[in-house]
RNA sequence: UGCCUGAUGGUGUAAUUGGCAACACGUCUGAUUUUGGUUCAGAAGAGUCCAGGUUCGAGCCCUGGUCGGGCAACCA
């Protein structure tokens, strides 16, 4: 397993960083000696779906606490609905978990493990009459819950003898009854402030056969009971969930001590889920998206999920430092997409190898270049990676370069090439446009310059001073690739934010895709491997996609490089 | 009309828990540069939701508002 989240932190700025407020409470337990000064964290998804950056975080910052604290951090599946849940998210899940870094030896569990305990447990609380068996369909229990303004009324089974109770619980474990004849319900408070304490279903009857414990159960406990009780089995500290959760703390903490035995107790701490601009977040709309087409599947490149992150060219390490600057709070958040490009930008800039790659080609003569003669030429893999070494690239009389790269009749400060003008070719010559040739359309199909021989890049007349250097590939070495431009998903900053009746899809953006069929490359770049990162010199971060081979090559470019000068001409 | 919870530059997160608001992203200058990248130097931008109060002193404490988020699944 890599381990890119073991480095405590990364102290580039050398900045003192600020504890947030759940690393405040853990020192303050810590401080007053609770649970023998042990810390241990978990995460606890349901295999529901796919994971996305907003558990990313989670999955960071639950890891990121039991390194800094010295405890342990679980791995644990909520796997307590079998009618939603099944094992190709089991294993998605596990595949990006890992793939974060986040270690979770031997400790990967499953809220099924615990589905015996939990069901003693059940016939304890009934015994002690806090629980009991309701006949009532779930329209009516939930007429009698109340509002949130009007208290909830008593079920007429509320009062049931302990034995009927226990009779009849054994009877549903038995298999006695048809889904939603029964459920066993927590005797609290019909009354409560909060709905979550108005006698909470902790079994239904669910007849469906589960990933895990096949068809040993056709009851289910609900998460408010299995949850809390996962968490105490396993030993966990502080059970650090989202704000959502914050009503159900009073019920975690009652069922909790329905079973308790002892000092230690687990503790659940909330914070504020993570919200990204231009993109939607919720589970929901994430499969809908995948379901109805919109994306080529959780690992469209243009998806938040870990693995379309993967897929785009994100690291480990760029989503851990996201996960830092983004910081933890409690209050509601958007965080600007601009720092998530920021975050893999830094990662891969020192990281990624320099290569040439030409989008749009067009085609350059050097006129006064031999018509035979091939050369190679030295070029720098990492100019910040002085590790990187270097690598062998070639040039001839026939060139490709970035159509955007050449003007007719260019603006002011148009660094590059156009009639007359000087520019230099990266690890080559300077050059100079002579003319250039129309198609039948009037587009520039072909530009003629002359080179100036001395500037050979390292060579005695290599000091030349040019305005502007561009990137290109020798014509008849370079190798056709495809590639997949992406840009933001959505529209609007916020997409779910639409009016009554309007459906959040209108804020799709159509040109979230771009595919360019006929891009030349250097040849080099013919036995890139799936996941292979590179920076595109001017253009941007690339990685080679999974449809890659080694006849069609396809790229995916994860983000485009910070570009001042197309921003100063909007 | 109930309960829980939050409010600090455009966006996030800080502020030794009472001592005249910091860091990052973004934005804008300028320098360097064989990537209009990187790097470097600098600038603008909040007086901390509002109104009272306590105090020599309040973003931090108190009172009352305002606004935002969450809660009524046999989902998690």
């Amino acid at each position: 397993m890599n381990n890119t989240l073991e480095n405590e932190s990364d102290n580039r700025g050398e900045g003192k960083s600020s504890i947030n407020f759940i690393e405040a409470i853990i020192n303050e337990d810590l401080k007053n000696g609770k649970n023998d000064g042990r810390v241990h964290t978990r995460f606890p998804p349901e295999p529901n779906g796919y994971l996305h950056i907003g558990h990313a975080k989670s999955i960071i910052l639950n890891y990121g606490i039991s390194r800094k604290f010295n405890g342990k951090f679980n791995l644990r599946f909520d796997d307590t609905n079998p009618t939603k849940e099944e094992q190709e998210y089991v294993d998605s899940i596990l595949d990006d978990v890992k793939w974060l870094g986040a270690d979770w030896e031997d400790r990967l569990f499953f809220a099924s493990d615990y589905f015996d305990q939990l069901y003693e447990w059940t016939e304890k609380i009934i015994s002690e009459g806090n629980a009991y068996v309701d006949d009532q369909s779930a329209e009516i229990i939930s007429e009698q819950r109340g509002t949130p303004t009007k208290p909830g009324i008593e079920s007429p089974f509320r009062n049931r003898s302990v034995e009927e109770n226990l009779d009849l619980f054994r009877r549903m474990k038995a298999g006695e009854f048809p889904n939603g004849a029964k459920v066993v319900r927590a005797k609290i408070d019909l009354a409560s402030p909060n709905m979550h304490m108005r006698d909470p279903v902790m079994y239904r009857i669910l007849h469906a056969n589960h990933h895990r414990t096949g068809d040993k159960w056709c009851i289910y406990p609900m998460y408010d009971w299995a949850h809390g009780e996962s968490d105490y089995l396993e030993g966990i500290t502080h059970s650090i969930c989202t704000l959502e959760f914050e009503v159900h703390r009073p019920l975690y903490n009652w069922f909790v001590d329905q079973i308790i035995e002892g000092e230690y107790r687990p503790r659940q701490i909330e914070f504020a889920r993570l919200n990204i601009s231009y993109t939607v977040m919720s589970k929901r709309k994430l499969l809908e998206l995948v379901k109805d087409g919109y994306v080529s599947g959780w690992d469209d490149p243009r998806m938040p999920t870990i693995c379309g992150l993967r897929r785009r060219g994100y690291t480990p390490e760029s989503l851990k430092m996201f996960a830092e600057k983004v910081g933890v709070a409690k209050r509601d958040n958007i965080i600007d997409v601009a720092l998530l490009e920021y975050s893999i930008r830094e990662d891969l800039n020192r990281t990624a190898s320099r290569v040439m790659a030409v989008l749009n080609p067009l085609k350059v003569v050097i006129t006064n270049y031999p018509d035979d003669l091939e050369e190679e030429l030295l070029s720098e893999n990492n100019p910040e990676d002085p590790d990187s070494g270097h690598r062998m690239l070639p040039f001839s009389k026939e060139l490709f370069i970035e159509k955007e790269d050449f003007m007719i009749d260019p603006p002011k400060k148009f660094f590059r090439l156009a009639p007359g003008q000087e520019v230099r070719l990266k690890n080559a010559y300077i050059i100079r446009c002579e003319s250039y040739e129309l198609d039948e359309n009037g587009e520039v199909k072909t530009v003629f310059c002359t080179h100036d021989h001395e500037t050979r890049s390292g060579g005695e007349g290599s000091g030349r001073k040019v305005k502007g250097t561009l990137h290109w590939v020798s014509a008849k070495h370079a190798v056709d690739a495809e590639i997949r431009l992406f840009d933001r998903l959505f529209i609007a900053e916020s997409p779910e934010d639409v009016p009554e009746g309007v459906d959040y899809k209108v804020n799709l953006n159509p040109e979230s895709l771009q595919i360019l069929k006929n891009c030349k490359v250097e040849p080099g770049l013919k036995g890139t491997k799936p996941g292979d990162k590179f920076q595109f010199q001017r253009i941007g971060y690339f990685c080679t996609d999974t449809d890659s081979t080694a006849d069609n090559l396809v790229f995916n470019r994860t983000v485009p490089l910070r570009d001042s000068w197309t921003k100063t001409n909007k």
